[in-house]
DNA sequence: GTCTATAGCAGGATAGAC
DNA sequence: GTCTATCCTGCTATAGAC
């Protein structure tokens, strides 16, 4: 009597739903997922999504609202975490902060690996889901890089230049974290943390660079001097 | 009697079927799209995929090995042929060369399209056309890019950095290719053709040169200058 | 809020006429 | 080589018991 609800685990099967159906989505795409299959591995009943978010559209808008929002957001702040202590950040520090949060920001592989997945499905075919994540993930981050580059670059006046090089900085940042499979299989690396710090250095002297530029004083040095 | 051949459209189905299945594919992808779909599509009757290709799956195969291949190995071609006249290649050339086979080369705009649509479905989740892929056309590519690049550029005797060089520029190309729908969306530029030299001329400074180095001998000035 | 059962339909694939 | 007709599986979604 009157202990109807425990309140102990509200909605539990809820929150297992939006992280399995995140996963699927994000491995194996929109279409290629059924809902039993999200059911199944969320160990619950097929049922629950109808019941929880009405059909399965929906259950993949949740994903990026609940899941896929928050996420870019704890990027968002990592970015700018960085760059608050920083007095007048040079464009080094800009493509470093930005490339850690990304690549070594404060998300597991897993969520890692979904996010950008999620990311390159959107961009290739937009959904529904590709105005969320255009206004409340990229354009905000977008917005923040780049005041703190016109800053740091006030000789660029050209606002083309200025955006084609931040579009720039992004494609190596998305590439190397949504092209594992094939930089994997041909350098032979694994994503450790080892290689993630490479990486990271290699974008900041890349972009700071280009391929000329005397480079190593981020690299590390893998071969002896000389 | 005995004109049972004209010969004169042998397997016209066969052919129209592969076009609409690419496009089809490149712009849904594999699982949103149905047989029934391509078919009609290709006015032509539901029961022709499967008499001229088995089922759905090697229908998407035929598509790799039929129309993407030859149109990565005549993108390969266009860049051999950019950079066999000229004698010892600077990495500008090498770089421009590549970008021009990618984003102007002998192709159709909807080709490209196709083709970068392709790439980064496989990259988001490899299928049995992945290996085809590497195979056949990103591994000879990227091998000669390599070659080009070591005689350009004999100071840089770490492998692993040249590999992370080469990743960094076919992460800009593929990404200005593929990510049309986010640039246009935020910068408001068309793919025209004035565009499109932009962005070549934008890839070869940034890479030569990353963010810093002086631009402009390459960038078209769009502004006067001052 | 969770379950079973099932409606209703679209999918891939095939058999067999022409 | 092309077509129609059809099989059957698997899908989303819902109704209704608990």
């Amino acid at each position: 009597m009157g202990i109807e609800n425990t309140k102990s685990p509200p909605d539990q099967t809820k929150e297992r739903l939006l992280k399995t159906a995140e996963s699927l989505f994000a491995t194996k795409g929109y279409y290629a997922v059924s809902v039993r299959e999200i059911t199944q591995a969320a160990e619950c009943n097929l049922a629950a999504v109808n019941y929880h978010f009405g059909n399965k559209q929906n259950l993949y808008l949740a994903v990026f609202r609940h899941c896929f929002i928050p996420r870019g957001k704890k990027i968002h702040r990592c970015f700018t975490n960085a760059m608050a202590p920083l007095d007048s950040p040079s464009t080094a520090d800009i493509i470093k902060a930005l490339a850690g949060a990304f690549l070594e920001g404060p998300i597991t592989e897993k969520e890692r690996f979904h996010h950008s997945q999620l990311i390159s499905r959107e961009m290739a075919a937009p959904t529904a889901a590709f105005n969320i994540l255009m206004e409340q993930a990229f354009r905000p981050l977008f917005n923040d890089l780049l005041n703190y580059l016109r800053t740091a670059l006030p000789e660029i006046k050209n606002e083309e230049m200025m955006l084609l090089n931040i579009f720039s900085i992004f494609s190596m940042i998305l590439h190397f974290s949504f092209a594992r499979p094939l930089i994997s299989s041909i350098t032979g690396q694994n994503y450790d943390k080892d290689f993630k710090t490479k990486l990271i250095n290699h974008i900041t002297d890349f972009a700071l660079h280009g391929l000329y530029g005397r480079r190593g004083f981020n690299a590390p040095r893998t071969q002896g001097p000389e």
